[in-house]
RNA sequence: GGAGGUAUAGCCAAGUGGUAAGGCAAAGGUCUGCAAAACCUUUAUUCCCCGGUUCAAAUCCGGGUGCCUCCUCCA
């Protein structure tokens, strides 16, 4: 069996996956700004980078997923300002709206969320380190990094420094020795929450908290850093130039990055105004749905978001779940046959073609293909002779470890929200069977029509009447 | 101007040298009291265009074209 293959940013070339570990996988991914609800492009990274960590998990890796909360920053007061909060309400209720927006989305929780205000001083020690070493200076109130003091600066985005230069926006800031330097500390303007600081009032720039609470958690060096394709630069590439201004190692071996999520072939970004809230999609369509969705690409390729695709989306988990639940309803009336030899090697197959799929950077797209030959071999012998117990067994169970993989559950039924009661529904069922028994199709069609209308699915199998909700 | 990405059926989407996966949608058939679900069959002689390399290219090389992204806060 192949190893794990991980496209590298650095690199520009799928690479072998090796730990700096044994057996270890450190990851940071840059967490949200707090400052509004999040939208379905924000939604990606954590989605994508939680099945990475998941597959790890699946394949015996001991995982540390660190993700922070940038609590403070420009965007955080101005929408203090304008709603009459404070800075650390804002905080709270965007970091509350996020938890909520992506747990619902089957996403594990980091097994550390640093927040920038928890790490005042990390991030001061560590802006004094790089000044020490002649990376930053102090102007005004401010301190910025030198980037002309990092040759190496621009290796992640694969830009020199000229050309950057040459591209870079003309700044009115005249406290920079260069264009390209960037803010590590920001002093406060009358009014603005700040911290002390050796170099006066104020509060950190952006990238400095990542590559201070990185530093912190995970060390000179972890495995891998992820985050959206828009901050490779200049986030990422301002991260490694703190980081390993200051320790003289490499900062990440792996650096990833998902695609965007477009609307109509554009970038969904909250400047251009053209998002759409997770909370308002889970309002229509289940969070599986979106998550289904988000891993039937690539996660390096863009995907566009519309009502259509989603409604094809959801059809094509119907066709799993439907699955999954034929195959319990054929437990009831099960054959205790013993599963042959053969049997057996097919259903390896296809966990090792799954394997080999998620090994080839994390590929969920042909994983999820690797999902419908299950289901075809499913249906095919369900549609065949008595389904053997064990068997069965086995594919359920499958199914359940290959959807932990991806975050998804199999053949759940949808939370009915509305709708009637078990006990109403099976009343109808039996009345139903006895106008069946009757001959009485008439009205037989018009109970099935009544249930269809409250959302409820009938179906008359061999093993007897089976319902779900729709 | 610089750095990248992408272009595959009605729609979505894998495939990165060996002769086009998978899903949705559509059509026909089987099963069914009728349905549903499922199964079987059909749907790209061809992968944006033009050249080249090769026994062999959607895949490699060169040149175009379209769309997208980054170079500025953005996942």
């Amino acid at each position: 069996m192949s190893n794990i293959k991980i496209y590298n940013t650095l690199t520009r070339k799928k690479e072998e996956f090796v730990p700096l570990e044994p057996g270890k996988v450190k990851m940071y991914v840059c967490g949200p700004t707090v400052y509004n609800f999040i939208h379905i492009g924000n939604a990606r990274p954590p989605i994508v980078f939680d099945v990475v960590r998941r597959y790890f998990m699946y394949r015996g890796y001991d995982v540390t997923y660190v993700q922070n909360f940038t609590d403070v920053d420009d965007k955080i007061i101005k929408k203090a300002n304008e709603s009459g909060m404070s800075v650390e309400e804002v905080a709270e209720k965007f970091i509350a709206s996020f938890v909520e927006d992506v747990r619902a989305l089957g996403v594990k929780e980091a097994d550390i969320h640093p927040k920038v205000t928890e790490h005042i001083p990390e991030i001061i020690f560590f802006i004094e380190g790089l000044i020490e070493k002649g990376h930053a200076y102090v102007a005004g109130g401010d301190v910025y990094f030198r980037t002309a003091s990092f040759p190496e600066y621009g290796k992640l985005s694969h830009q020199n420094i000229e050309e950057l230069q040459a591209g870079a926006r003309i700044e009115v800031n005249d406290k920079k020795e260069n264009p390209l330097d960037f803010v590590l500390w920001k002093g406060a303007k009358p009014g603005e929450i700040y911290w002390e600081s050796p170099w006066g009032k104020g509060r950190p720039g952006w990238h400095i908290e990542c590559s201070a609470m990185s530093h912190k958690y995970l060390g000179d060096t972890f495995d891998i850093h992820g985050g959206g394709h828009d901050l490779t630069f200049p986030h990422h590439e301002n991260e490694i130039a703190q980081s390993e201004c200051l320790t003289g190692h490499p900062m990440a071996k792996y650096w990833m990055h998902n695609g965007y999520i477009n609307i109509e072939n554009e970038k969904m970004s909250k400047s251009l105004g053209n998002f759409i809230l997770v909370k308002d999609v889970r309002e229509k369509y289940s969070p599986r749905v979106v998550r289904f969705f988000m891993l039937s690409a690539h996660y390096r390729n863009p995907i566009n978001f519309s009502d259509e695709l989603l409604q094809q989306a959801a059809n094509s988990l119907g066709r799993i779940d439907t699955c999954v639940r034929n195959l319990k309803h054929h437990l009831i009336s099960a054959a205790n046959e013993v599963t042959t030899e053969e049997e057996k090697q097919r259903l390896d197959a296809f966990r090792k073609r799954f394997i080999e799929e998620m090994n080839n950077d994390f590929n969920t797209a042909d994983a999820i293909t690797v999902l419908f030959d299950i289901v075809r071999e499913v249906n095919q012998f369900m549609a065949g002779s008595a389904v053997k117990k064990e068997l069965a067994e086995a594919y359920l169970s499958l199914f359940a470890e290959l959807g932990d993989v991806l975050g998804i559950s199999f053949g759940e039924a949808e939370a009915s929200v509305t709708g009637p009661s078990d006990e109403e529904i099976n009343a109808l069922i039996e009345e139903r069977t006895l106008a069946r028994k009757e001959k009485n199709f008439a009205r037989a069609d018009e109970i099935r029509n009544q249930l269809q209308e409250m959302g409820i699915v009938l179906e008359d199998t061999p093993q007897g009447i089976r319902w779900h909700r729709k």
